[in-house]
DNA sequence: TCAAAAGTGTTATCCTTACACCCATGT
DNA sequence: ACATGGGTGTAAGGATAACACTTTTGA
């Protein structure tokens, strides 16, 4: 009668190593394959919520301190991931956002335990902007997806939903809608459905993957849905509150916090803009000294300035277009 | 070894009736004390996914057609809702928002099932500015949040987080902070913790209720909490898709789609901004027919331009200030 | 003719965007 | 001196917010 279920819970952990946004992966299962997010059960005995059970085994199990953590979507995912030995118990996950710090030797010691940290753009390259348009979006991504819409919007043609094509080109930015770094997520589902990626055939939807180059590495079971989700909400989020500096040290230059900000945009913005913005915002303070660690004339260091919480209902960095 | 949970999966299903925002109820398991959103279990043998599930029952009890749906949040809810005669055997739920249209005749049926809609202020009175500030802010909530912080503020002196005072001011906008019609949640929580709902009480966190009169009707469980969440997220969704239309009849006037805008934010709106807004945003295109069912002089009709979906990446009503 | 609601035209202000130039240090 | 990155001032344009008045009907 009542029906039974596990619930797993997991975890893109971010950090910032070398301004660069990164996430923890563990050794999948299906170690050859793929890696996997960090995951672990919820027993309601122990955890009176499952954040707190979340913290609970990230800090057990990796020594790290988490930050902000922010739930992302809870999904009961039958009919994806069937691995013919189907060893995974749980049905249902739970996505979770942790933003934490991390230290060269907290690094190592997660290497040694098969753990690490990995840019988040080697799981999802089409969204790194940094240095122009990435080519395999015209080269791969693109042709493919209108492959694939054409056959698509038949099958949909009468739907109430918004047919194939049009999710694509508000997805992508085609056609005068311009790329809109939040939409991580729809993106990814876009390339899954249309068979562009190695879950599309892992999960049986497809018999070989549509396009011959890679499409970034691929993750266990929905993971790296849960890292486009993770993605979409930290770039929506950084607008809106100023999580940004859970990721920094303490004391700052304000190019490595625009560095930082545009690694997690994927693109880049205007200087002056970011600054005037940063200043106006009075988001940070000068701790009045400078380094000259960065080559060129000496950068003064800030320090986050915390009370802006207690002024401001939401204090972000409201960043604009393209710099 | 492997935790074993069952999922409840809960609606608040939101119609208009007479321009007002209503949800949907059910009675309780402690009936006399309060209503219940509707829930039903997910069955992943029986549901490829949660909104599947929860579409089926939905539809099979209620004779709704649900059009968009959204998940809210899931929570392990261990340490809420502990009746001392622990029924309910589900430890995880997940809360969704779901929208619909709902016809006279319909509204009959489900009372003679015991259910029914009922305007969603009834529970959450103080979040409708519509006809002004509510008094009850002044009278009764804000003194006794205040009485709360000076001895929560004391207590979290050192969290990181933000101070209850603080929290306070953010949420109900205090000292130059302006209500922000999007906090309910935050304001629903606040109030919870500080023990002035009915719900506080029951769940043990107090005694007794820390006002006397009335702070909205109560609901079982967390469904109240569920509800806070959905009018939240309602509320910010309205600002950047069109799913107002999804509760308007497919002819309406301006004004009285300015109504549910209203009713649904909980404060008026500037007229002629927001018809500008409409217009501009190309939303809507005239039928041609106009109604004098209005009193006063007729207005012309309008219905949903649907084509904007496949225009503009994201079309909604981004409302200014007070009106 | 008056009440009640529909419907429109215009201006001030601020925020976003874009532009180009000067400054301080290490080599 | 020159390369490198740090740091600033200012103006154009568009979106937002605020304003008050005219029009068409039913009673």
């Amino acid at each position: 009668m009542a029906q039974q279920i596990e619930i797993g819970l997991n975890a893109a952990i971010v950090a910032m190593i070398d301004n660069n946004p990164c996430i923890l992966r563990v050794p999948g299962p299906d170690a050859l394959f793929a890696d996997a997010l960090p995951s672990g059960p919820f027993d309601p005995r122990t955890h009176r919520t499952m954040e707190i059970g979340l913290r609970g085994w990230v800090e057990e199990q990796t020594a790290l301190q988490l930050g902000h953590v922010e739930q992302l979507y809870t999904f009961g995912d039958r009919g994806r991931h069937q691995s013919p030995d189907d060893s995974s118990p749980h049905i249902v996950s739970v996505g979770y956002l942790a933003l934490t710090r991390v230290q060269p030797e907290q690094i190592s010691a997660l290497k040694m335990a098969g753990a690490g940290f990995r840019d988040w753009y080697e799981f999802l390259p089409w969204e790194d902007w940094r240095k122009g348009r990435p080519a395999m979006l015209d080269d791969e991504i693109l042709p493919e997806l209108a492959r694939w819409a054409a056959i698509a919007d038949k099958r949909e043609h009468q739907s109430k939903d918004l047919r194939p094509s049009n999710r694509i080109r508000i997805a992508f930015g085609l056609d005068g809608t311009q790329w809109d770094e939040e939409r991580a997520l729809d993106r990814y589902e876009l390339m899954y459905s249309a068979g562009l990626l190695d879950e599309s055939v892992r999960d049986g939807r497809y018999k070989e993957k549509n396009v011959k180059s890679s499409t970034g590495r691929p993750m266990d079971h929905d993971h790296r849905r849960i890292l486009a989700t993770a993605v979409s909400r930290l770039r929506a989020k950084l607008k809106y509150r100023p999580v940004v500096f859970e990721l920094m040290p303490t004391d700052f230059t304000l190019t490595a916090l625009q560095q930082v900000v545009e690694s997690i945009f994927g693109r880049s913005v205007h200087k002056q803009n970011f600054r005037r913005l940063v200043e106006n915002a009075k988001l940070v303070e000068p701790t009045g000294a400078s380094t000259s660690q960065t080559g060129g004339r000496p950068a003064a260091l800030f320090r986050f300035r915390g009370e802006v919480l207690e002024e401001r209902p939401a204090p972000g960095l409201r960043v604009g277009r393209l710099g």
